[in-house]
DNA sequence: CATATACCCATTGACGCCCATATAATCCCA
DNA sequence: TGGGATTATATGGGCGTCAATGGGTATATG
């Protein structure tokens, strides 16, 4: 599978490693297992992660708004400028940036959700209560909801 | 046959696995006959599987959505992060996650039920009322039954 | 030289793989 | 067509492997 999908609860060591759940491990392209990117979500107070192949992608989807709104700017600025790349070592694990866990209120603890195409790194419990808080707004319209769940190719 | 059809009851064992039932597995794509994704009805309680395939599709229509918006990450959320994948071993069974099983009441027993392009997960008692319910609403309308049943294609 | 980080090894528990059995379904031949 | 033989399915259990975690030590980098 190479998607992120399900979440993990996982531990900060006293040396700041923190394993990348397995499933995502597989996921990332066989070439580039030992390196993720990772940087400040503009949405939410978590850090969003992927590897390395994925920048394309991130790069086209900033390309395609216009070029000369604020928007560009300060997308292409909020997240080129805040990329960090990290290293995966051979049990799977690495660490997260002193400033970015600080950003999300990251201590001992960690909650990985997988995004599909990246994922989000949470302190468990707000990550929880962002879980619920979606899901219920999305409750609100269960047409479209079902409709992305239950449409046929 | 390709399609999730029938009913069945099965038992979890002490490791805490079950038979996915025979013709469930032979539903599945020869390609992706070990890998099965699972989540929370939105409608019951619930859970509902089918084959990764059918993730796939999914993840590409939420890649179609305006990636900066708060629907997106509500979607990507509610979805990718709800959404676990789980190994059927080389007799057929696979592991229900205790979220899931908690979700759906589940102990030491389930019924699938197939639904066509997908199947749901059932505490037995539990399914078994689903059913009649669904069977009695439906013939309070039997006309739109009918007209269901005999249209052409 | 001091601190950070990568590599190596160890532990524990969960999970996958293998083998085994019983019951049910199917086949096959006289 | 009957009845024994073969195959498949659901289920049980042993055991090796892997994932998550902990810690020691070498190496790099300023």
């Amino acid at each position: 599978m190479d998607l992120f999908v399900s979440k993990y609860f996982n531990k900060i060591d006293k040396k700041g490693r923190i394993s990348l759940p397995s499933s995502f491990r597989n996921a990332l392209p066989k070439a580039n297992r030992n390196e993720i990117i990772l940087y400040k979500s503009i949405k939410s107070s978590s850090i969003e992660g992927c590897g390395v192949g994925r920048l394309k992608e991130i790069a086209k989807r900033i390309n395609n708004l216009d070029f000369f709104s604020e928007d560009y700017d300060d997308f292409s600025t909020s997240i080129f400028s805040e990329i960090v790349t990290t290293n995966v070592d051979k049990e799977g694990r690495f660490l997260i940036p002193e400033e970015l866990k600080l950003y999300a209120g990251i201590k001992t603890e960690a909650a990985f959700f997988g995004q599909g195409h990246f994922f989000q790194i949470w302190e468990p419990k707000q990550g929880l209560k962002n879980t619920e808080d979606s899901r219920r707004r999305l409750l609100k319209e269960k047409k479209s909801l079902r409709m992305i769940l239950t449409q046929q190719k």
